[in-house]
DNA sequence: AATTCATTGCGTTATACTGACACAATATAA
DNA sequence: TTATATTGTGTCAGTATAACGCAATGAATT
């Protein structure tokens, strides 16, 4: 076994000062959804030595809303800011593993948290799901000194088996197909220009079947929120195809009303 | 002013116990939906003295899943079991009424909650929507010796008026009308035999705009959820509807994929 | 430079669904 | 018995959907 490293500062505020700035008993879990190589991806936390994933996540100042909390620490802990971010359910079952995660977590550095300490408790976990563009992010180590790395929704069951935030991914998932509608994954998940292709492998991702590539065309214009770019994606093999962007005013009006449509 | 009357138990016992029996800083409210004389009535419970009408709601127990909490509190306070529940939102601005409510509830007795006790902290509150049938539940008052009464929504204005609760009902009304085509509202919401008319002005109500009466019957026909019953209810005036009830089987499953049409 | 080939852009057709409306049947009230 | 509002059933034009055809294109191959 390698030599515990000192305990890093901002977890060593937790510790110490985490109770007073904090609301006790409720801790915000955030679900980060990425769009690359034709997949769903997540953004997650490796505690090291542990080599379990976890969820980005953190707590709500005493004085602060709780929506404000989730953007807050989620520009924190990614440097992300003007991001979609959506709460999707709450999670209160008595026997969640926060405790037992928040132990390994000081563990590593052979810091033990106090008994009854605030951390310790039970916690309540508010879920929110966030949508990012994921040629927009580049991934950095975050405060709390864990790694981040995107991770496909199919690798999942490997390195979460067990694990309570394995449920919240699942239900963030499940939000985002039966609210497919009225949630603008397109444009928050793709970057600025994208062709139709790409539109339409990010919906058969989300609804996990495949989708009639002239049918998906032909009804995604008939909404009137793409504009087409006088520019084509060349360089792979084959056909260029026209690059796309939002029109946002449309999109915005559209998703009000829901994307109508048998996806 | 009349005389104060003295502290109901229920209340004492929240005031003395409730420290140890509850986690902190989290409560819960539901919005009890029935339907009645064509209109979406919500179950209200009047704050006698002060006019003010509120959520019914209450707090979770330290080892009690929030899920368990919702249903142990609407039995509790309303003697409803089997109900359908569904948390919708979470309400986490510091700045929420709850104290002040609270507060308005023990002065009425003459009683003054102490200061830095737990009732007067910060609270973030689990939103609740429940589905109830009217014709099966009788009001009476309940535990904390408040009187429920049926209001319809087109009321709640003058009786909400600047109160977060406000917040909270639409926010439930908007989740009732989004997901519409994922609740089983019929079947929550109407007594075990109803009129296909009846069955319309429930969706109307809902959806807040008229539908066509013959195309409303087509399609919920199509939906293949129906029963029709070899009866009539007579002694309305004029011809006299079926009854129906749903098929309980193929209206779960239906509802799985979403009861789709253009509402 | 010509050819190959997977992919893209645009189009067609049969079918199902939707919205708007017509008309006969019927339970109560007059 | 008649009047009336409401319900049950049906029609029809317009629209949306699912399934598929075919030519155009850009890079890779020869």
């Amino acid at each position: 076994m390698s030599k515990a490293q000192a305990l890093p500062a901002s977890l060593k505020q937790l510790l110490v000062k985490g109770n007073d700035l904090f609301i006790p008993g409720i801790s915000i879990d955030s679900v980060i959804f990425g769009f690359h190589e034709n997949t769903l991806k997540l953004l997650l936390l490796d505690n090291s030595k542990s080599n379990k994933w976890t969820l980005p996540g953190g707590f709500v100042l005493k004085s602060e809303d709780i929506n404000d909390a989730a953007y807050r620490i989620l520009l924190e802990r990614t440097g992300l800011k003007d991001i979609y971010l959506k709460q999707f359910d709450v999670f209160g079952q008595p026997n969640r593993t926060d405790a037992s995660a928040h132990k390994t977590t000081f563990e590593q550095y052979g810091t033990k948290i106090p008994k009854e300490h605030w951390l310790l408790q039970r916690f309540v976990s508010v879920g929110y799901f966030a949508l990012i563009d994921y040629t927009n992010f580049s991934i950095q180590n975050d405060t709390m000194n864990s790694a981040y790395a995107w991770k496909g929704i199919e690798q999942l069951n490997e390195l979460l088996i067990d694990h309570d935030h394995g449920t919240i991914i699942q239900k963030a998932l499940e939000s985002l197909r039966t609210q497919l509608a009225y949630l603008p994954i397109g444009k928050n998940l793709l970057p600025k220009k994208f062709t139709m292709p790409e539109l339409q492998k990010l919906y058969e991702t989300v609804l996990n079947k495949p989708l009639d590539r002239r049918n998906f065309q032909r009804k995604m214009l008939g909404f009137g929120i793409l504009n087409r770019l006088n520019e084509t994606r060349k360089g792979g093999a084959h056909k260029a195809p026209f690059l796309y962007s939002f029109n946002d005013k449309k999109y915005q009006k559209a998703l009000k009303e829901g994307l109508y449509g048998s996806w």
